[in-house]
DNA sequence: TCGTGCATGTAATGAGTTACATGATTAT
DNA sequence: ATAATCATGTAACTCATTACATGCACGA
C-alpha cells in the first residue's frame, strides 16, 4: 500500500481555521506559522488543490473585492471537514506518531477529546520507546564496557533516551494540566 | 544544486568500522544497530555499492572460506576514508544539523577532535533555535492571550522549546564531561 | 519603463519505497 | 522434497525539490 499523503490533510486543517485562502496564502502559512513544523512548496500545493477540488474536499469561492485577477480562493466543504476529522482521529501508533505534533496544530480547543486521546496515546508510545532504548543500552553497553570503543554510538543512544524521557515528562505534565 | 547524498557516507562509516561487509551485512546493520537512527532498503544499497565501487571509494575483497556462492564483500579504500572524513568534518549548520547524530555514530574515540567540534557547533545552533522559538512564543502568545484559540499550536511550540532546551543542556553536559 | 513581488502553473530530476525476480543454501 | 532464508538484482511508482515559465500589479 502506498504511503498516506499528508499534504491534503494539512491544507484542510489550514482551510478549516482560515476560510477563503488562496494557494499563495497556503504557501505563506508553510513559510511562517506552520512552517516551523511542516513545509511544502507551491509546486506541490497547486496540483494538490486541483486534486482536492476534484475530490470534493474543497470548493472555489468568488474572488473578493480587493483581489487582483488570477487569485483563486478555496473553502473547505463538509466532505473535506469529515476527512480532516477522520485523519485527526486515526489511532496513534508507532508508524504515524511523528505526525502527532502536526495534528495538534489543528486542534484549537483545549477541551477537545481528540487532544486528550492523542496525548494519551503518545505517552504510551514514548514510554515504550524509552524502555526499548534502555534495553538496547543494556545489551550494547551494559556488562562488557564497549563504551570507549563505540563512544559516538553510546552518546546518541544516551541522547535518544534523554530526549524521550523528557518528552514523556512533558506529555504527562501537559495532560495533567488539561484535566482540571 | 542537488541534495547531498547521505547513504554513501553511511556505508563508508559502516565499512570503516567493520571491514569486509557484504551488501546483506550492511542491510542488517540498517535493521538493527544503526537502524534506530537511520534506515535504507537493499534496493538502495546494492546500486549504491556499485556506484561507490566505480568511484573508487570501496573495493571488492575475495570471498572468505565460509562464504557461499554469490556473496560480495567490500572494503573501504583510502579514497573512501578521505571522503568519509571530509563529510564528518563538514561544518555543522542549520541545514545539515539533523545529520549530526548520525555522524556521531561513526566516531569511535571519545578524544576525537571531530566529536568536540560537532558538539560545540550543535550547542550554538540549538541555543539559537531556542531563542528563535521563544521569540515566536512571545510574538504569537505573549501579549494578547490567543492561547485558548490556538491551543494546539501553543502546545507544540511549548514542546519544541522544552525539547530544544533539554537538548542544549544535554549537549553542554556531555561536552563538559568530555574535557577532563 | 523597468525591476520586484504576486499568483499560478508545468517540467525535469532525484531519492526512496514497494514489488517483482532469480538462484543458492540450509533446515524440516 | 520442499519450504524458508540468504544474497543479489531490477522495475514501477510516488513524493518532493528545483528549475522553468507566464502574466499581472505596483512602486521607483
Amino acid at each position: 500500500m502506498p504511503k498516506p499523503r499528508i499534504l491534503p490533510n494539512v491544507i484542510l486543517g489550514l482551510l478549516d481555521n482560515h476560510p477563503q485562502m488562496s494557494g499563495r496564502d497556503i504557501e505563506n502559512e508553510f513559510q511562517t506559522e506552520i512552517g516551523e513544523f511542516w513545509q511544502a512548496s507551491h509546486s506541490q500545493i497547486y496540483p494538490e488543490l486541483k486534486r482536492m477540488l476534484a475530490d470534493g474536499w474543497i470548493q472555489m469561492v468568488d474572488a473578493q473585492p480587493g483581489d487582483d485577477g488570477k487569485v483563486i480562493r478555496y473553502d473547505i466543504t463538509s466532505a473535506g471537514r469529515t476527512h480532516l476529522l477522520d485523519w485527526l482521529h486515526e489511532p496513534v501508533n508507532s508508524d504515524n506518531d511523528a505526525l502527532s505534533s502536526l495534528k495538534l496544530y489543528f486542534i484549537h480547543n483545549r477541551t477537545s477529546p481528540t487532544l486528550t486521546s492523542i496525548l494519551t496515546a503518545e505517552i504510551r508510545l514514548h514510554r515504550a520507546h524509552v524502555a526499548h532504548l534502555q534495553e538496547r543500552e543494556q545489551q550494547l553497553f551494559g556488562s562488557s564496557s564497549l563504551i570507549e570503543q563505540q563512544y559516538g554510538h553510546y552518546l546518541i543512544l544516551k541522547r535518544a533516551i534523554e530526549r524521550e524521557q523528557n518528552n514523556v515528562v512533558w506529555l504527562e505534565q501537559t495532560l495533567k494540566e488539561l484535566k482540571p
